[in-house]
DNA sequence: AAAATCAATCGACAAAACCGATTTAGAAAT
DNA sequence: ATTTCTAAATCGGTTTTGTCGATTGATTTT
């Protein structure tokens, strides 16, 4: 039984005549005539009665019609949705987010949101290692993050845009007017900064420890916005990218001095994954509206 | 797409492993690939990802695995439908019966309805002539009655058995006693009769006819219970054939003199319509308890 | 580094889908 | 009744395609 024996059986249904019903589907009469007795002595029993030059209905026929309908419609069902997949009016998209890049994601989100409003989302924020364990077992499309130590073979990376690391104070900061600041300055400030497994803060501890500098770093805290809550009543300060406070009216960044005092913000997602049409338009999407 | 394409699909999809799904559906690994292949093509989106030797579902080979199984299903049920057809657990039968041999398809229906109770049946009581053109119109699927003057050559005919003609009386008739009568004795007594349209009452008039006499009838009736009521008032008297009234025990019948005054029994059918597994079960039941 | 595993690909073959022509038989017209 | 017309079935031959075995290329395991 296959689907085109179905629609053969349906059309000669619906004509009560082969000759027909094979011109109406671009086949001989002969074809039809036979793949229809085919069909007959796999179900083992007629679907039509050949009343002389006439054909009717037999019971069977008429019963197995509504099941050989639903068949095919279902099939085709199938296909449509996958159509829609590819018109984006279905699908999810599941990203992960550093929370300093957030409002790349915000921003991208909006805008697409507006021209392909069915498109489901999961946006997962996180470190990069909780981000890069989701992206490997298939539970994240893409990832936006910063530039990782060890690259892996089977990532697709893409640099997006540089931003420096810097000092973020509360806006009622004596420091106000420095245009620059060193880490040596900085380790003489009150310090509260991110959690351990935040790739910001692993990095800037790097730099601290060549330079033979101990931050005073009072509090870790792996909550972003309660950080900046923090900053923001002038009694701490912190080492973020500058990105990361785009939008917050009330802090001020000083960029660090030195050599790679910069990090790159990327898009990561798995080489050899079919990139679902959904994450390729959000992403055209996101990257066109950086700046 | 085919359903054997879908077939494939869904073992690959429940495997994940082609050489595994190939070999499960005893086809060579080297198939199944290009099957899959070949589906993709149609549905112009991979359903999966192929990520070294390992494989995995791509969102829309999720999306589509449950069309591709509700397609199959339904293929399924309409093949599971049809053996119940012909395991007789479903269908429905329409028999048409002219009331002089009504116990004959009582009787039968109920030893038919013990044996396979899913059955459905429609039992239409009619004058031959009715029953003729419902079947003609595939309205039924066999009808019983009497001998036609006309026998049409795209039906199939079977005898059942043959019952005399017959003077119906009350039991408490003066008539009693006697074995046969002629026409001409019943030309005498007061007649109801079934109405024109009754097999019986044609093929009696032509008897009258040939011989001359006319009967004198006071009433037509096209009810046959009805007419029996009045018969066994003992004011009327009717002719009927015998087998009418085997299960009337307050009527008589004495079978009336002559050639040719017996009737013969008859199952019809069209002859090229396939005859129903159901139809095949009940007649074979019907004709083993005619006795 | 070697062996094993797995999907993709290639060429060959067989099955089957398909067609055109013919046959068969019922229906319609003469 | 006879002829004509029409529709389904059937027959051979052609093309398509489903299938296989062998091989390749790439990845994982040993």
């Amino acid at each position: 039984m296959e689907l085109r024996q179905l629609k053969y059986f349906l059309k000669a249904k619906e004509l009560l005549n082969f000759t027909e019903a094979a011109a109406a589907l671009y086949i001989s009469q002969s074809t039809l005539s036979q793949q229809i007795k085919q069909l007959e002595d796999e179900l083992q029993v007629p679907l039509f009665n050949r009343i002389g030059k006439r054909i009717t209905l037999t019971e069977a026929g008429d019963l197995f019609a509504v099941y050989a309908q639903q068949s095919i419609n279902k099939a085709a069902d199938g296909l449509e949705l996958l159509k829609d997949l590819n018109n984006l009016e279905t699908g999810k998209v599941a990203i992960g987010v550093t929370y300093a890049l957030r409002h790349v994601v915000i921003k991208a989100l909006i805008l697409f949101s507006s021209e392909y409003p069915k498109i489901q989302f999961e946006i997962i924020f996180g470190t990069s290692q909780e981000l890069i364990q989701k992206l490997n077992h298939f539970q994240l499309d893409v990832i936006l993050t910063f530039e990782e130590i060890a690259s892996e073979a089977h990532f697709k990376y893409l640099e997006l845009f540089t931003s420096p690391m810097a000092l973020v104070t509360s806006s009622e900061t004596s420091l106000k007017n420095k245009k620059t600041i060193s880490l040596e300055e900085i380790s003489t400030l009150p310090l509260a900064m991110p959690a351990g497994g935040f790739s910001t803060t692993q990095f800037i501890s790097k730099a601290f420890e060549k330079s033979n500098l101990y931050p005073k770093i009072t509090i870790e805290i792996n909550d972003i916005p309660t950080l900046l809550e923090l900053i923001k009543t002038g009694k701490w300060h912190t080492i973020l990218t500058k990105t990361t406070i785009e939008n917050e009216k009330d802090l001020h960044a000083i960029p660090i001095k030195g050599k790679n005092m910069t990090r790159t913000a990327m898009l990561i997602s798995l080489k050899e994954v079919y990139e679902k049409k959904a994450v390729t338009a959000f992403l055209k999407i996101l990257i066109a509206n950086l700046k």
